[in-house]
DNA sequence: GAACATGCTTGTATCGCTACAAAGAATCGT
DNA sequence: ACGATTCTTTGTAGCGATACAAGCATGTTC
């Protein structure tokens, strides 16, 4: 591997030299800055970014840690977040955690070690507990929970307003037995986006007295399978269901699938609502009703928190939340 | 942040003694060992990675590079890669090199000096002459191109055959007036995946004597409003078109779409079949027809010759190339 | 009991880069 | 012409970890 100093020799100059022409640095003749340049090209020199890192103490690179990149609702976020990191100078890498929490843990404390300036931490399953873990001087902001409350930045969605949107733009469709797929009633202490979505959706209809019995909602896991299995298992145990709620596109998907394998016409017989409006939502037949976070604002502010955060911009104690609007955008698939 | 030497300082050793203890050297007491781990917890210590890649030589990540991470095909690519290199003892990052070529030549160059051990980079478009920039001791696997031939590993997909394989069966279902969307006739020195799928599609049709004019190809970007796009210009150009093949699934959707907005019913009106089999295409409605590329094997290949070269295992003029087949997977869109 | 093997621990010397400070060269005003 | 000012270049000293080899206790052998 070439170094700096084989630059240096081969320009004759110092390797300072040949840094300060790398890094930009006024005051380099030109004649000077042209012979490094040449060198590094004749050599074909790269930085070794370890050993920069270690001297700079910092990166340049914000991790999204994910709990599962192959979901259209990750592929989408990811994308905006890179734009936005770009845009204040940073690179932006995506891991995985796989959604199991000791992972979503794991990806916390590596990247404590690992060569990050900031994280971006998308996570399913954190109780109040893990704060502990969170706090600390390393630059993270917590995505997409609500519930959660430890000492943090957070950019939230508002959950449970969009599920009571959804609720209530079923009922004015003129559904009288409505049913949630991928909901769940978690404990109090791990509050998590199925759970608040759960929450709302129960809610709204709680207050219009539209709540019938809580069969009707079903957990799923937040894939086209999971999607269609709750949605073929609540025709079964309900087969006068006229309107579906789904705690995400990906999960209306997979439930208007079952429903075309049933022979149930979406929205005639049975309305949908997704959440999430990712960019599939608007090209699938019928189209989704869906639930529209702001998507673009969320990726703002959690670049801006983070970037801030990382650039010692907020005070130690300075945690804030951002919680991002939703809209409902109504489709084809619950046109009735 | 707390260093190896206050952690060493802590626990009444010395510096040596703590790294022998974080990376399970033998020969470290047990009770030595407690001491140690006991002084890491309460100080909360972890290991300052850039300081280790710089004296080790080697991170143990390993970068994906996409042209778009929010697309389904990425997004489930990744997911694998992530698996396998997980199993042989990597870690996996994914970045965007936004499909612009510059990006892609830049993604490669930076990793040289990023803190990867390897690069598996998804190219859109690279021309031969770039095997140059990619040529070096950098390991790197390029994936998913055909027709380019540099000296390098590459995991390909048989992208003519895949396309061969749609165009006959659009024939077989008894389409007259086929056509196909996501197209182009790139420049021999450019071969990207749409030129190639676009020579198999034509190859096909000619053996078959059902080639007709070239205005039946369009392009397309790679998204849904671009799939939507050309079919609707497709059906304005060519109202009699029976059967369309699209460059990818998520063309497919987005034609598919189209086709609903225009009142044409698929398949009865006219038959789509896509490429990639992205998990989301046996959930539509319709269902997608497409070419299903073994996509586990190709993730296995990658991630098999990217370790090997890490690991030394290869020599430097020993590069392979690994072709994953692909198969036509039958659903509604075309079951006329 | 001398010689040697084994288990455990520790200095030392980098890995490649850049912050810092200071030195040398060139330019300027008066 | 001389000090003051500005421009340009360069030593030096680490950033924090680990490879290497050497050190010091023990235990083992004959």
């Amino acid at each position: 591997m070439t170094t700096m100093q084989d630059v240096a020799r081969h320009a004759g100059v110092s390797a300072m030299t040949v840094s300060n022409v790398i890094n930009d640095h006024p005051h380099v003749r030109e004649a000077t800055r042209q012979r490094v340049l040449a060198a590094i090209a004749e050599l074909g020199y790269h930085v070794n970014t370890a050993a920069r890192t270690l001297r700079q103490g910092r990166t340049g690179v914000i991790c999204l840690a994910v709990p599962e990149i192959d979901r259209p609702y990750f592929g989408h976020l990811a994308s905006l977040l890179i734009d936005r990191a770009a845009d204040r100078g940073f690179e932006l890498v995506v891991e995985q955690t796989a959604a199991r929490r000791d992972r979503e843990l794991d990806a916390i404390s590596r990247s404590r070690l690992r060569n990050y300036d900031g994280l971006i931490l998308s996570a399913v399953q954190l109780h109040d507990d893990d704060a502990m873990l969170l706090r600390g001087d390393f630059p993270t902001v917590l995505l997409g929970e609500r519930g959660f409350t430890g000492p943090l930045d957070r950019v939230v969605m508002a959950n449970e307003v969009g599920a009571a949107l959804a609720a209530g733009h079923l009922l004015d469709r003129g559904c009288r037995r409505v049913a949630m797929l991928g909901g769940y009633h978690s404990a109090i202490d791990a509050i998590d986006v199925s759970t608040l979505r759960t929450r709302g959706f129960e809610d709204a209809l709680r207050v219009r007295g539209a709540l019938q019995d809580a069969a009707s909602v079903r957990s799923s896991d937040f894939s086209f399978e999971g999607g269609h299995r709750a949605m073929t298992e609540l025709l079964r145990d309900a087969p006068d269901v006229d309107g579906v709620f789904c705690s995400t596109d990906v999960v209306a998907i997979g439930a208007i699938r079952a429903l075309a394998d049933a022979g149930r016409r979406v929205p005639h017989d049975v309305a949908v609502v997704g959440f999430d409006d990712v960019p599939l939502a608007a090209f699938t037949t019928p189209s989704l009703t869906t639930i529209s976070p702001d998507h673009a604002a969320m990726a703002d502010a959690a670049i801006g928190m983070i970037v801030d955060r990382i650039e010692g911009a907020r005070g130690a104690e300075d945690f804030r939340t951002v919680v991002g609007e939703v809209v409902l955008v109504p489709r084809e698939s619950s046109a009735r």
